[in-house]
DNA sequence: CACAAAGTTCAAAGGTTCTTAAACTTCGCA
DNA sequence: TGCGAAGTTTAAGAACCTTTGAACTTTGTG
């Protein structure tokens, strides 16, 4: 969708991570990407829940060919959708992440946080457009029907929409134990 | 979403639009940028839509402040998604552009598409990742079932998606004369 | 406390997408 | 056929998004 590439080294990638795991991390990058998150959201989850164990800030960048703050800021929004968290280990004193299972969770709610945004700012609009046509001296009946027809569309967009992030996040509930 | 703004002169556009038209195809360039094509595309739409008579190509230019080759390219596109369709005004010997009605169909259409691109290469990479990890001398049984529940997952959100894509059209052929 | 390592922030760079303007092509008509 | 209007294509540029890298702040430990 998006598919930045800012790798600035030419190493080969595949020398610091397996090509299964690169393919795996990529993978769900692209998932992720298509939902409207970043690319290197799911490529951070993906490598924490492949690996199985807490990796630090370090690990994680040279594993992924990041820079320091991407992995700060990324880690963070993580954090905040709870799909990772943070731990200590005895053995270091910097934080480790490890990956939650509540993938779908947060594409729900992120996806109907924005959707309920549009969805209210349109709908507004419309009913003002309504309005201010009504005002309108030779204004024709069969235009204000329209814009009533496209606000029932907009309304309808909404339930669908709605629809689907239930049934998304109910798959994931019927399968609990999927990951 | 994206939000681009290149309006080059500061000219008032209500000038030439009154605003309840303006808000209306403002509005519908919000939802069909939601969801992934351009913003001018769904304003296009709407205007046509609105008038409910035959546009020039000059006209919908001037309306909407667009440039002669943007025009173009929009309506192009939207005739081939069959939302537009280009006719013959005894008066002009420029094509004009009327709104078809069927909307969501276009949506579900490109989405389904893109949609399908995505997983099928998600699901090519996934079963590669297991098969090259299975090869592997010290593989952990534990993190070969993480990929394969990786694998499902994307499936289900293939599915997820359409359900929801059958829906929002079914819900419209069901309320046919909606538009 | 001091200092080193870890973590965060943000201006600027790098990359992608969209629009425009101008060159180019096609179409209608005398 | 030749001309002008209509329509299409495309290189250049504007706007936007993401990442980087360095300065800055916080944290842990002797």
């Amino acid at each position: 969708m998006k598919g930045y590439n800012y790798r600035t080294t030419d190493n080969d990638p595949t020398t610091t991570l397996p090509l299964w795991e690169a393919l795996v991390t990529d993978a769900v990058g692209d998932v992720i990407e298509f939902w409207g998150f970043k690319r290197n959201h799911g490529r951070v989850w993906a490598l924490l829940y492949l690996r199985r164990q807490p990796m630090s800030s370090s690990e994680i960048q040279e594993a992924l060919d990041l820079s320091k703050g991407a992995v700060s800021m990324i880690t963070r929004d993580l954090e905040v959708w709870s799909v990772v968290s943070r731990v200590r280990q005895a053995t270091s004193s910097a934080w480790h992440f490890v990956a939650e299972v509540e993938f779908m969770q947060m594409i729900g709610q992120v996806l109907e946080q924005r959707e309920g945004q549009l969805i209210s700012r349109v709908a507004t609009d419309l009913k003002d457009a309504g309005r201010l046509a009504s005002e309108q001296e030779d204004m024709d009946p069969e235009t204000l029907e329209r814009i009533e027809r496209m606000r029932r569309l907009a309304g309808m967009m909404q339930q669908a929409l709605e629809i689907f992030t239930r049934t998304a996040q109910l798959d994931v509930s019927k399968t609990r134990d999927l990951l």
